[in-house]
DNA sequence: CAGATAACTTACCAAATGGTAAGTCTAAGA
DNA sequence: TCTTAGACTTACCATTTGGTAAGTTATCTG
């Protein structure tokens, strides 16, 4: 039982931090979800900063084995575009807490940050020269590519994570709007992008 | 000296709550923050909670006199889209925090988000109105309007309040990248938005 | 001038919070 | 079988938190 309840408490810990946030969640909240005592949780993680970092490690490697076939992957032009924001969508539908937890750390920055602010920018330097490459080729339009990628990040995230707004627009956040969401989402960034 | 102090509470924790989220702001802090006591802010607001509604009551008037002129203005086209990116922009160079509570207030739900909620609901209805008859006059691609306006919205939002992002890229978050990533943030929806 | 009222402060308080110290139980190794 | 180590639990604890109760001070009113 020793390494599962490791990875239950992260688990658990990634759902609560990702969706309610860190300092709403307290860690006897955590121990009462997990049917164990707080001081399990700090047997694992000597303390709650710990645990955080523990986690936003665990939502790091999620996010890169959602995304890394996309975002290694030998497509050009649009297509790889497309492919990144399915995977994100799919992320969103299958662990929405995972992206929360990406947002709330690159909002607050904050020290344990460091890993996941690192990743991230491997991941959007990558991108960088991507979209650079496709726009020297004439394949996309030409916008300041750091500047786009920012625009694309927070129109994908923010229409993947934003169930309220949702609402407030008519919409019930169930999968089948997901899906329409994601539809739409790439028309919007195939028609932003593409060059005439 | 009685309004006044009220409507100091109220700033401050606009910009507590805008900024740091609910949770982590404690009525300690705000209180040692103003040079007054807690029970100050008692007085005036018997509640943590009530303190929250009547923050994001002045948070909604904010938003409402920022973004009032440009979403009543007749402008149109395209126009009227960048007039309302501008405005938002200058909120979130001025005052983060009202965009910050927004942010806040829409993810979170809650029961204190109804007056927030239905502002949005209403100026999102205008908008998905505007959108709708700018597509049939031929002048905006032919996109699902709510969807388009969940794109467009996270994308102002999310360029606009996504500092750590921003860093990621190698962008400092001061005036001059704001205004660069205004700019960007405009030929990117004129793209997407301008039909052919 | 008496007293009421608004705008606070001082003094508390119970619950929640992150964390420490010490004990318990189980399985494996010498 | 004795011991050791890992994986916990029970018992506490200091601090922080939102909130109450009871003054205090100044200003306005009859």
């Amino acid at each position: 039982m020793a390494a599962q309840t490791r990875e239950r408490i992260l688990d658990t810990s990634l759902a609560a931090f990702g969706l309610r946030g860190y300092d709403s969640t307290s860690l006897d909240e955590l121990a009462a979800e997990l049917g164990i005592t707080k001081q399990a949780i700090l047997y694992h993680f000597s303390s709650k900063e710990h645990l955080l970092t523990a986690t936003i490690e665990l939502a790091v490697k999620e996010l890169g084995s959602a995304l890394g076939g996309a975002s290694k992957s030998q497509a050009r032009g649009f297509q790889r575009i497309e492919d990144l924001v399915r995977a994100t969508f799919s992320l969103a539908a299958r662990r929405p807490e995972v992206l929360g937890l990406v947002r709330l750390v690159s909002r607050q920055g904050g020290s344990a940050s460091g890993e996941l602010a690192s990743a991230m920018s491997a991941m959007l330097g990558d991108a960088v020269r991507f979209v650079e490459r496709e726009m020297v080729a004439g394949r996309f339009r030409r916008l300041e590519p750091r500047m786009l990628l920012l625009a694309v990040y927070s129109a994908v995230i923010g229409v993947a994570t934003e169930p309220e707004v949702m609402r407030a627009l008519g919409l019930e956040p169930d999968l089948r709007s997901l899906v329409k969401a994601r539809r739409e989402t790439i028309e919007f960034l195939r028609a932003a992008l593409i060059a005439d």
